[in-house]
RNA sequence: GCCCCGUUCGUCUAGUGGUCCAGGACACCGCCCUCUCAAGGCGGAGAUCAUCGGUUCAAAUCCGAUACGGGGUACCA
């Protein structure tokens, strides 16, 4: 199995996708995931994006067994390193009569198909140089720029898709392709299909587009090594965004690099995207990357495409975060807490588990117990069902209560002032809004008498009486 | 234009001729729990299985046509 980007920018969702099926199905099958470069269109090259496209995979986990960086014994697996082996390849299609020079110019090309367009037929090369090959020879002597054309045989070509079951084309729609562009490099036809089957490639999956020159491909093949049988495809549905169309970097998709940085958990993306097109057949759903492999299927993916859905990952991502142990969160809380030591996560890790989604979201919740708690914009205070006159006392209680060492048992200081708040006639769930905000700045958050436990006497005194000083103020300028 | 692939709740899906007047998950709504927010538990609403026709005692499941969606149609991958 192999996965085959082409380094013309970050690695999508989609593409994401098609690695993690590919790996999958590698290991499901105790076979070998290999990464190869297709680099083979200067025009697109974008640099550091293949850096950026090995650091995702690894990010997710997806190792690979062999490809740049890691070798392998068909090295190398970038294929602007192997034109040499294309031009032969290419060379032998010619003496097998499976391809020839052609020198046409664009502008021809693009007329003829215009015309083919209008009469209602399909758009493919018609073969002028095919009937003139003694003169291209001459032409390509003198140096005119030449393409290699693939000669597309006749009949139908046929194949039995893992995912969708039998496929068919008539080969007299399938255009004579490109193999070897006039700047000598190949296309992906012709390097695809040679690296694919001089490393041993035996199963090809990929995206659904690339259905329609499959015939081209097993035609390659067979010209080739005709003893041999084609690799097995397997062609994965497009992932879609909500609009329903592909999803691309214009409509606002991201890149992998990004879900990592928002603190998305790596096994929550993989899940997320395993769930896209592919099903373990019961009512599970929750995997982690070992459990995925153990479930996979090639077979059991969908051929329809599937809109990725965002919320579907965020509720995912919750529930991979809560199944981790105390101190897998802590560890991976630390890159988003760096002001906090280790003493404090610790500390902050079971209040936080339940509350977060993102990794991201733990600053947030923690700010108000590493940090100065600014009480957020527009906050009612005292709160709602709750009066001046009963906050000043929740307060002025909370704050005696503490300065007899209550936060060493802060049970019992909730009970007592719950207590308090009843013989005032306000309920606690109203009443406690009013330490909420004198804590964290804001009427939700942690919980607050674990928070108060966290801070400690000194800040925990010196907020509360900030908040009881406020009321003061309230009341002096009514 | 031509070719190919697809079509089950808003979304992801289960389902391979009878056990499906279609099951689960996310999202949504309600209730419970509760110091807030979450988390968790329970419940609700939500799909004439794209449409039409055929095969069959019986069809979401098999066949055909149509519609709609998507992909391809490059010296891109």
């Amino acid at each position: 199995m192999r996965f085959a980007p082409s380094p013309t920018g970050a690695l999508h969702l989609g593409s994401l996708r098609t690695a993690l099926f590919n790996w999958l199905a590698a290991r499901a099958s105790g076979g070998a995931f290999l990464l190869r470069i297709e680099d083979t269109d200067q025009g697109r090259y974008v640099p550091g994006s293949e850096a950026q496209i090995l650091e995702s995979l690894r990010w997710l986990g997806l190792q690979w067994d062999e490809g740049p960086e890691v070798g392998g014994p068909y090295d190398p697996y970038i294929q602007s390193l192997r034109t040499g082996t294309y031009r032969e390849h290419g060379e032998r299609l010619v003496q097998a009569g499976a391809a020839y020079w052609c020198t046409c110019t664009p502008e021809r090309l693009a007329e003829m198909r215009d015309q083919q367009r209008k009469a209602g037929h399909p758009t493919r090369y018609d073969r002028r140089c095919l009937a003139r090959q003694d003169e291209v020879a001459r032409e390509r002597a003198e140096g005119m720029p030449a393409v290699l054309r693939q000669r597309m045989p006749g009949g139908v070509s046929r194949w039995d898709d893992l995912i969708r079951g039998e496929v068919s084309f008539d080969n007299a729609d399938v255009d004579d392709s490109v193999l070897l562009k006039s700047d000598g490099f190949p296309t992906y036809h012709l390097a695809n299909v040679v690296d694919d089957h001089l490393m041993g490639v035996t199963h090809v999956i990929r995206a659904e587009e690339w259905i329609p020159s499959t015939p081209k491909h097993l035609a390659l093949y067979a010209a080739l090594w005709p003893e041999q049988a084609p690799p097995r495809f397997a062609h994965v549905p497009i992932v879609l965004g909500e609009d329903r169309n592909k999803l691309s970097k214009r409509r606002g998709a991201r890149n992998v690099l990004e879900y990592r940085d928002m603190g998305y958990l790596p096994a929550a993306l993989a899940n997320a995207m395993a769930l896209l097109g592919w099903s373990s057949g019961t009512e599970d759903e929750v995997f982690t990357l070992p459990e995925l492999v153990e479930r996979f299927d090639i077979a059991r993916v969908n051929a329809a495409p599937a809109v990725f859905d965002p919320k579907r990952l965020d509720a995912l991502q919750g529930l991979h975060v809560r199944r981790l142990a105390p101190n897998e969160l802590d560890e991976m809380l630390a890159p988003w807490l760096p002001q906090a030591t280790a003493e404090q996560r610790r500390q902050l890790v079971p209040l936080l588990q339940e509350r977060i989604v993102r990794l991201a979201d733990a600053a947030d919740l923690a700010a108000p117990l590493l940090g100065d708690a600014p009480w957020e914009e527009g906050v009612q205070f005292p709160p709602k069902k709750v009066d001046t006159q009963t906050a000043a006392q929740l307060l002025d209680a909370a704050v005696e209560a503490v300065e007899s060492g209550a936060l060493d048992d802060v049970t019992a200081l909730r009970e007592r002032l719950t207590t308090m708040l009843d013989e005032c006639g306000v309920k606690a769930r109203d009443g406690f809004r009013v330490l909420y905000i004198a804590i964290l700045g804001r009427p939700v958050g942690v919980p607050v008498f674990d928070a108060m436990a966290f801070l400690g006497r000194d800040v925990t005194l010196q907020r509360l009486r900030a908040a009881r000083a406020m009321l003061d103020n309230a009341w002096r300028e009514p």
